[in-house]
DNA sequence: GAATAATCGACCAAATAATTCGAAAAAGAT
DNA sequence: ATCTTTTTCGAATTATTTGGTCGATTATTC
């Protein structure tokens, strides 16, 4: 092979698309090789464990993700669509995630904290582009925020309650009209009257 | 509980949601019972094993197709449409049942000629199914068809040739497209000129 | 043609899963 | 109430799977 780092993220990708459809836990050795065409041994030759390309995939699948967003927000100009994508962007790719989230929800955790590392990192992040946005859309006197950080901390804390029925059951209530809902409620107490 | 036949037909549903989504292999009794809301060890009092339940969920689904598609053809009235509803439903209920399939063409097979069985019956009855619709088109000249029989016999392999991409690689090529086109091509080569 | 990188098959211990079994609730019958 | 039958369950057992190791073997590089 030509470079090792380039068969890491093929040996990545391949398992990611195996665990976000059946989980960390069902999910084989043995399924991820024979999905490279390759024996089940070499594999271990790139990665130390099962756990070890499960870490990979998260960390990898997170990074699409911030990429996503970040190109969504700079697609749009006005502060109300930039907030609108974000918060639509973050579920859609959010619903992915979860498939991973779930796979380890299972009975496993303990050793998985290396999950709440990198969740900690991306929610300074998204902090920080929840706080952008407002401030933004304050300076062009759109919304109406005087403290934008704990603004953003409750736009995200809220996001973080609409993930929680994507755990537990899937299409239980329709996430895209709960986020409608939500986003007016949103609007209609940020909006500068 | 009240009767021991519903109870059984709860855990065939039940289980067939997970087996569709799992595969049979990726099933666990375990999973079942959980669903089920009852001890592993009371699924037994119903069935013999986890085959005896794929068995079953295979059959019932079955079943549901074949309503699903004598429903369909009775809902319309020209040959044609009645033709197009036909393939178009079995072609859709099909995604649903390969994924029970796909569990079986993991490796096991050997013992599992019961779908071989079910398969063969659906087969003849799927053929006077067509010949029907090819007789009854034909009567009313729309259609041009001498030997019904051959002619339904032609049009079943072409919807088994159409399930083949189906098992190994799903949305590779888009079936809703290449079902239209077959259509045009088996309607133009049928039609009364 | 030696040294290194990469792949593999056979093997193992641990985990997991299917199934059994006897006992205990629940439900019915008398 | 008491005896029977039906249904459920937990614990034990057996069978299978699976993550991971290891030494050998095959490509690749120098």
């Amino acid at each position: 092979m030509i470079n090792k780092e380039e068969f890491r993220r093929k040996i990545i990708v391949t398992a990611g698309r195996i665990f976000s459809r059946y989980g960390f836990k069902k999910t084989t050795m043995e399924e991820i090789a024979k999905a490279l065409k390759m024996g089940k041994s070499s594999i271990y030759y790139y990665f130390r464990s099962k756990e070890e390309i499960f870490e990979a995939v998260v960390l990898w699948e997170a990074n699409i993700l911030r990429n996503e967003l970040t190109t969504t927000i700079k697609s749009v100009d006005s502060p109300i669509d930039k907030m609108k994508n974000y918060v639509f962007v973050r579920m859609k790719s959010f619903e992915k995630l979860a498939n991973y989230y779930n796979a380890i929800f299972d009975k496993n955790l303990d050793h998985f904290d290396f999950i709440e590392h990198i969740r900690a990192k991306y929610d300074r992040e998204e902090l920080a582009i929840l706080r952008l946005i407002l401030f933004d859309g304050t300076r062009k006197r759109i919304f109406n925020v005087e403290k934008s950080e704990y603004t953003a901390m409750a736009i995200q804390t809220t996001l973080k309650g609409l993930e929680v029925p994507l755990f537990w059951k899937k299409k239980e209530v329709d996430i895209g009209n709960r986020l409608n809902a939500i986003l007016d409620v949103l609007f209609y107490g940020i909006m500068r009257k």
